[in-house]
DNA sequence: GGTGCGATCGCCT
DNA sequence: GGCGATCGCACCG
């Protein structure tokens, strides 16, 4: 049987277990693979000189994080994640699927009536805090914090920009020998793929998306269009009752990596486009006859 | 394409 | 000891 092999998702889940708690998000540190000899890449050599963020003038600091959870969970969306990976290449997604866990009175949250334990303290931590946990025994799940006790945004969707390649291979490296190849748009359609495909591990919780030299969002540099934002149920949580349906789900609407496309939320949206469509040209009577 | 089900183990009660 | 913010696969139409 395979399954120890499980383990090796992560090379420090132990250690990170053993932190005291709570805990201030982590330095941001060199990574070991920056140190090896002749990068390639100009980006790579201009970061030599200019370690920090600065010359990133794309990536989203602290304040982006720093908004109430369904402001922040539907402002993550068009944003670009990326992650640098070890072995340097740059693996980028647009988001274009997310939830919000409020935390307090939200039922479907970990930190459901302000429930801190040793697994959710990052989600108590400072907006744009990163919260990693695993679910199913076998799967991680990405989170950001945000304003609010408890509250987090949970990242379920990407639409890969770049890396895809070394993206397949890290999601073939957890499926079984001669699966079929996969599609790009199969490759971060769901919280725990879009962990694998983009080497996301347990080790990442508790750090800061503002700050960290691995990973961090960026404003998109292209104009993703006009697409329409749903709001919808979130998934999986149908035993917490009046929260289970509540629209706290986005997603952008027509994009072919959202992991569970809701056609009634978006009728919904429909009618409300044209109805505000009509209502701007002023023929909302004429709509109304439909 | 949609649906149903089993896998698998850390966390919490 | 039970459950879960999931996924992959087999099966069906």
């Amino acid at each position: 049987m395979p399954t120890r092999k499980r383990k090796l998702l992560c090379a420090a889940p132990a250690a990170q277990r053993s932190e005291a708690l709570p805990k201030q998000p982590r330095q941001r540190t060199r990574p070991k693979e920056a140190d090896r000899a002749g990068p390639q890449d100009p980006e790579e050599l201009r970061s030599q000189y200019f370690p920090d963020q600065h010359e990133n003038e794309a990536r989203l600091s602290s304040n982006f994080f720093n908004q109430p959870c369904v402001d922040l969970a539907k402002a993550f969306l068009g944003k670009v994640l990326v992650r640098r990976h070890t072995d340097g290449t740059e693996l980028r997604g647009r988001v274009v699927e997310t939830e919000a866990y409020l935390g307090g009175d939200d039922k479907a949250s970990h930190s459901a009536g302000g429930k801190r334990t040793e697994r959710n303290v990052a989600m108590f931590m400072k907006p744009g805090t990163i919260y990693v946990y695993p679910i199913y025994g076998i799967y991680l799940c990405m989170n950001v914090s945000s304003q609010g006790e408890g509250a987090a945004v949970l990242l379920r969707s990407l639409e890969p920009l770049r890396g895809q390649d070394v993206m397949r291979g890290l999601r073939a490296a957890k499926r079984r020998e001669g699966a079929k190849t996969l599609k790009d748009r199969e490759l971060c359609n769901g919280p725990s793929k879009l962990c694998q495909a983009l080497a996301i591990q347990r080790c990442f919780d508790r750090r800061d998306l503002a700050t960290d030299a691995d990973v961090w969002l960026e404003e998109d540099s292209k104009t993703s269009g006009t697409a329409e934002v749903v709001s919808a149920p979130r998934v999986g949580i149908d035993s917490h009752g009046e929260w289970a349906t509540k629209p706290l789900r986005f997603y952008l609407q027509g994009n072919p990596c959202v992991s569970v496309v809701n056609r009634e939320a978006e009728s919904k949206l429909q009618v409300t486009d044209r109805a505000n469509q009509a209502k701007t040209r002023g023929q909302f009577e004429t709509f109304l006859m439909f």
